[in-house]
Parts: structure tokens; sequence; C-alpha cells
DNA sequence: CTGAAAGCGCTTACAG
DNA sequence: CTGAAAGCGCTTACAG
């Protein structure tokens, strides 16, 4: 059923039955009533492409994955959140999955010239990410879940990289530890040079000097944590403790420790950064993992809020987040063997 | 620029443009060429939403996930698949997520009144599935990722649990293992089902008995793997042998079987069922897991295909399979101790 | 092989 | 507070 006929049904004109459904004001509250109980009892729902079609308005925001698609852990649980909050408001999510930066670039061309989307979500960016620059070009309003440098200012959340090692890494130094390691992500985005700056921040406030030996780069994954820590431990001078970018090179980090007939707590103690997943706790580990945490869930959920109000006209200015970490102790950490 | 624009810029009428750029036959092949290189260097993309509004095809496939957007680990790597396909038809993924039963089959109504998808996916079927009535009430197509009971045919893609499960079992009885135990999902739904049969097919062609308390059921997670082996190892005649419904219950349950004081793969064998996550391998586990196999993300680019060819009217009594499942012994399966 | 024009189903300025 | 009508930007039967 179309407006015409949803209209003439209950003998109102277009004008006003459109009006009554998209809650103008300036229509009587019984007419209105009476238009929603009708449409509800006849099942009318306005035809979303006609409405967008009228409107301009593209009623999605687009989201750019790299790599094939292959959005880990960390990904969909963002996209959990973010599709909740959006889905509030009838705004769908627009997924796409590409190979290569420059398959990322012609994938905001062309949902920009097709008006496909309203906004897009720009994640994992780099410290200077010709992204920006691209999307400012195209006059496509984003939000960078991240942070990164550029001239003039723009909406983003993003969480304290910097303080959460900071203060992991003082805790260890607290406990004594003198060799510390660092499992950190992709060198070319901001949070893992943000982690890198907190780390020797931290060891610089401790008295402590860099080896460059002792930090990693790399995805992930339990198989880079695993092969990190082994390299680690394969060391003249081997670290007793070792911080995790995120629970999954925790995984192989322990692993790699159990192997090397260390205790993980005891021997080598452990922090992770975790994203919060509902399948794998820190709790549940063995030791019970010591970890900076914030929820990227949550964070899905914010960007989503936070889009929709850009939208809706706020000034960039004030869409500007950053989150702190929470810093939990458990099992896995513990004084400096002697 | 729209349309009209474009074409009077190149000197053509917006008939002969559209035909061109949608792939017409009855349109010169010079004409084409030249109308396709001035859209590249002009710029000019067909508005989507106009586009859909002029055909009646909304361009979008629906997913609807329950329990708060909380897809974990299995449903991103499914997407991961289903978006990579799906993308290179320019055909967009609707991500919905909703709390209860009773809100799915609302999302359902109002995607299939306000046309704003041409088909939906359906994942994690019950043996009988409502959701396969309302959808055919609703007149809107839709595959599922899974099977299920229904009077007449519909298009779906599942995996071989029942022979998994069956074929895990047989190895760990002719390891000489009698007491082996399953961590299976909800039992609602279809394929634990399908596993709990597999399993008692195989204990049965084994001569061994079913024991109830060698049974458990609940989420995917590393916590319920961990308390369901806990559970089995406080029995009186403990298992020697168990087999995991996934890679993250499998963690769990190699934990208990640790705490215990057991080893994996020499006290306890171990089988899990990967559903092939790239950042966490079970050749990386210790020991390396014996599984059972089945990518899910080529599943998502699968049912991405089947439901394209659905659209384009192909019957869906050809568009039903069921993907065998691998069976790769690795160190975690060992003769059942003495 | 190409074009003029109707139609897809909405929204919204304008008039009352 | 309500309605008649133009317009959003495409596609496609119909005519040539």
């Amino acid at each position: 059923m179309n407006l015409k006929e949803f209209a003439a049904r209950i003998g109102l004109s277009q004008t006003t039955v459109s009006r009554a459904m998209s809650g103008y004001p300036e229509v009587r509250p019984e007419t209105r009533a009476r238009v929603l109980e009708a449409a509800e009892r006849l099942g009318y729902r306005p035809n979303i492409s006609a409405q967008r079609l009228a409107t301009g308005r593209a009623g999605a925001i687009g989201i750019v994955f790299r790599g094939g698609g292959r959005f880990g852990p960390h990904s969909s649980e963002f996209m959990g959140g973010l599709s909740t909050r959006l889905q509030k408001d009838g705004i769908d999510i627009l997924l796409s999955t590409v190979e290569t930066e420059d398959d990322e670039a012609a994938a905001y061309r062309r949902l920009a010239a097709s008006k496909r989307v309203d906004a897009v979500i720009v994640h994992t960016p780099a410290c200077t990410d010709d992204r920006i620059v691209l999307l400012r070009a195209l006059g496509l309003p984003f939000i960078l879940h991240g942070r990164s440098e550029a001239k003039k200012p723009f909406a983003y959340l993003d969480i304290d990289n910097f303080g959460a090692i900071e203060t992991a890494t003082r805790y260890l130094a607290g406990l004594g530890h003198r060799r510390i390691a660092l499992i950190n992500g992709d060198t070319a985005s901001t949070y893992a040079r943000d982690r890198d700056d907190g780390f020797r921040a931290a060891l610089e406030v401790c008295g402590l000097s860099l080896d460059a030996a002792l930090t990693g780069h790399g995805e992930f994954t339990d198989e880079t944590g695993f092969r990190l820590m082994q390299a680690f431990l394969a060391l003249p001078a081997p670290p007793t403790a070792v911080i995790a970018g995120s629970m999954m090179s925790a995984l192989g980090a322990m692993r790699a420790i159990r192997i090397a007939g260390l205790t993980v707590g005891r021997d080598v103690s452990l922090i992770a950064h975790d994203d919060v997943f509902p399948y794998l706790s820190p709790d549940n580990l063995m030791p019970a993992l010591t970890t900076t945490q914030s929820p990227i869930r949550a964070a899905g959920e914010r960007i989503g809020d936070m889009v929709l109000r850009m939208l809706q006209g706020e000034a960039v200015e004030t869409l500007q987040e950053v989150w702190p970490v929470e810093f939990i102790v458990r099992g896995s950490t513990g004084p400096a063997p002697a």
C-alpha cells in the first residue's frame, strides 16, 4: 500500500498523512493519532526509497573495512554498538569491504557521488591520514574512531591510549620490573604511536631506559602475540613483564611464556588491553589477566550518537571525546622476580 | 550532478545515458563507451535512491541479529564474507539488531512494508522456526544459514553438523575413549540438535552408551566452555575426551583441564569445531588442536551468491547446499589413558 | 539505435 | 490545521 491509497482509505490528503507520520507540529493531535493508528492497523509504511529521494537524505551511515572485509573481533563489537544506536533513529549502516587503500578512497568517492550515505565513520586513522583530506574534498561528513592530525577540526571519539599504557608501565615499574616489553599494533596508526609514546614516557619517569628489542609491532592476533613473546624470551636479557595490545595477543603471549616453562604472574607479569569481549573475559583466564580496559561496544554506540548529532548540524568542535581507560589489577601481574 | 545535467553536458538524452550506464544491450558500443568515459571523467553516478524508487528494487539485503547486536566472532566472519560478495554487485547489507524474538518479527515486518530490502538472511534457525512462516506471509524472500523443517522448500546453506560430530566421536572411540563428552550450543537450534544426533549415532555404532551427564549446552564462550568442562571433570567418572562446539569453548575447556592438573592430548583428548578465525588458529594452541572445520567466511560469501541468484529468479530448490566439514587431526587428541 | 514523456512514492513550499 | 501540486532523479514502455 502506498501513500495515495492509504490517504484515500482514511479520507485525508497525502500531505496531512505525510506530516502526521513524520511528526510535524502543524497537524492536530487527534488527526495524528488517527493516522498513526490506521497506519499500524493497515500496515502502511512509507517507501524508504521515495522518502530518501524526496528529502535528499540517504538515511544511512557508511563504514569501510580494509583487508577483504576481514574485520576482526574488535570491529564486530564496535559495529554491534553502532548498529544498536543507529537503529533507534532508523538509520541504516552501510558496510563496505575493500582490499587496498586506493579501493577505500574509491569507495568514498562512490558513496559520495551516488548519495548513498549521509556520513561515514573512519576508523584506525594514521597520524596524518589522507582519508580526511579526501572526505573534506568530497564534502562527505565524517567522524573518526581514533584521532589524527589535521589543520581543521573534525569530530572524533578516541580512547586514551597514551594514558592506558603509561599507567600500565608505571604500575609494572612500581612492582620492580626493569625490563618491560610492549606488544603494539601497526606502527602507522595513531593509536599505536600513542601507546609507544605512553610507554616511553612512563619508562623515562621511572628512570628506565628504552630497549628497542623489547617493543614489537604487528596484528592483534594470537599468532603475532606468540611470536613476539617468543622473540622477547629468546633475548640474552628477557623481559620480566610484558604489555599486550589486545586479548588475542595476550593469549599468544601466555602460551609462549608457558611453553618456555615460565609462569605468568610470577616469572613474567602480563597486562593486556581489553576491548571487552562478551565471549572472552580476562577474569576467566588462568591466571586472571590484569588489564587496561575500554568497552569498544560502548564506543560504537557513542559514535552513533555523535554522528546523528553531527547530521543535525551540531558543530564538530563539540563532537570530540577522549575516553579514559580503566586499569584493573588481577592475578597476572606480580613483583619482579629477584 | 544529476542525469539531466550530465546528459545535456554530453549531448545525449537521459534515456540513452541511463541505458548505457546500466548495461542495456540496445545502445551502440561507441555510444556506451563515450557515456562511460564521460561519467568517469565528470564524476557522474546515478542517485541511488532515485534508481531504487524507479526500479522498485531496494538494492539491499537485510540481516537481523538478536541479543542487542551482540554478534560474536562467528557472525563477524560471516558478515565479512557476505559483504565481500554483495559488494561486487553493488548490493548493500542492512544490519539490524534487536533484543527479543518479537522484536525480530517486528523488524521483518518493517523491512517488508518499507521495501527497505529485497531479501533477508536468517541465521541460527530452530528446528521449527516461526520466522519462516512469517517471511512467507510477508512475501519477503529469504535464505537460511542453517536448516529447518518446513512444508515448502526454501533456500539454505548449512554445514554437515551431524557428520562433523559423528566423525569426531568415532575417531575418539577409535582411540579407545569410552567416556566422551560434548559441549554443544543452544538446544533449540537445528545445528545443536544435529550435533547431538551425530554424537549419539557415533556412540551407538561404537557400542558406547550415552551418558546425559556428559553433554552440556550453552553459549560458545570461553566461560561456558570452562564451566562445563569443570563440571565434567568433577564427575565420579570423568570423560577422557571432549568435543567442544567452538574455538572459544575450547579455550575454556583447555583451561579447566589444565587447572585440574591434567594434560590436554594425554589425559584428556580435545576436539573443537573451528569456524576458522584469522586471529586465532588451532595450530597455534598448545597443543595444536584437532578440529572439525568449516570456514564460516566462505559460507558468508556463498550465501551472498545464492541470495543474488534467488533475486534473479532462480528456483529455491536449486539453492540448497550442505557443506561437508573437514576433520583435521593435530596434537590435542591421543589414545585413551590406560 | 535513440528520444519524449509518464511514472515510481514520497516531501514540502505555497495557498487557503 | 489542511490540501493541490510541483519536484526529487531515476527507469522504461512506447514511438520512431
